[in-house]
DNA sequence: CTCCTCGTCGAACGAGCGTTCAACCACGGT
DNA sequence: ACCGTGGTTGAACGCTCGTTCGACGAGGAG
């Protein structure tokens, strides 16, 4: 009897496929699914708008991409360590107050969801679509930056900082607030970037408690 | 010259159409948009997943509705209609107290988005599946929603029962975060529909920097 | 009994989808 | 000068989409 090697040959030639950006013409294809997709979905958004959008065509995306599919991935993915990363850096340099460490993680995520607008929104809506291995790995990273918003309100609601009594409850709110900055934050509105920062900062404060 | 009436044949009989709820089926059809699209999306769900989620074909869909449009519009319309109205009956119920209010308000929001969790992830999130006319009507509802929120805040912060310094974002923080509560609430998971109520009211509270 | 009306439904329409592929062409090695 | 190679492309694949329509059949009027 053989044994042949068939799970393997499911995942493409990797050279292109892990290291997409250094093209410039796959850079060119994510932004675009970017912008397209932020408008219309997922589901909404063809393989032809997206290569159009991009000045190629639908096969040229085929050579840089598995797939539709797998170029929305590779979107929420990378939009995901850009989160995770900033949030990560924004602890590193945060002192050992808890609500220093708190309104620093609140100011990274407010101000990733602004600065990377559509790639937040396309993240968090567009969950549904990711097909099980992508998704499981999207879930993994949004679940790791949640747990940092829980320890760094968990760590004040038990050092007596923040008085809240429900400090998993509270977390999960203000990361959800915060993401929501994405659907509705416009670039050139009433509000500034800093006006935003500043405000969210202060109310995350307010919502778990914290005597000031 | 002879001028013919064209437009009008654009819109079908409207019996049927402007009160669809007394026709079972219309119903079922309702029920089931809600049920394929809050897991597939608009765009992800076909004319024919609803309609055989319904037990129907996709021609009877179109004795009931316009369109697969006109069948989205209707269905944020209906569920938006269920929050406002849940929302105001609270406010009437409600004391004069900023805090009582505030409560009312965050406890009815929370639970429409519980108990009809699907319509509201639907209305949520396929805003922009929505054409304009639609579109604005869903919109304007959801503004009438928002400024509900504003108005108990900004009472609560003029009356000096609640310290924000910043009473729209505050309200906008909380409402957004009460209507997170659709897209991670698991009927039969760790928390009841009250554990969930009692949190966001308290949280909510603090959130405004309600002083108790 | 006959006819007419009207709701119903299977079948089909053209369009657009994600994806593939064979032909193509510029180009570097021999 | 020749050939082989590998990225690029227009065209096409099979399929599913939203939507339409004509045949059908039950049921009331004459």
């Amino acid at each position: 009897m053989v044994r042949v090697e068939v799970r393997r040959r499911v995942v493409p030639p990797p050279t292109v496929l892990t290291r997409p950006d250094d093209e410039p013409t796959a850079a060119a294809l994510l932004a675009a699914a970017v912008e397209v997709m932020a408008v219309n979905g997922y589901h909404g958004s063809s393989v032809r708008d997206i290569a159009s959008a991009a000045g190629t065509s639908p096969a040229v995306l085929y050579h840089h991409y598995e797939s539709k599919q797998g170029l929305l991935v590779r979107l929420c993915d990378r939009g995901l360590d850009v989160l995770l990363r900033a949030t990560e850096d924004a602890l590193d340099a945060a002192g050992p107050d808890a609500a220093d460490r708190l309104e620093a993680i609140v100011e990274a995520h407010v101000r990733v969801h602004m600065d990377s607008q559509r790639e937040s929104l396309i993240g968090n809506s567009e969950l549904r679509a990711l097909e099980a291995p992508g998704r499981a790995l999207v879930v993994a990273k949004r679940d790791a930056q949640q747990r940092m918003f829980d320890r760094v309100v968990r760590d004040g609601a038990r050092s007596g900082e923040f008085t809240t009594t429900h400090p998993d409850d509270a977390a999960r709110f203000i990361t959800i607030a915060c993401t929501g900055v994405a659907t509705w934050y416009r670039r050139g509105g009433p509000l500034t970037d800093d006006d935003v920062v500043v405000r969210h900062r202060a109310i995350a404060l307010d919502a778990v408690g914290c005597r000031r």
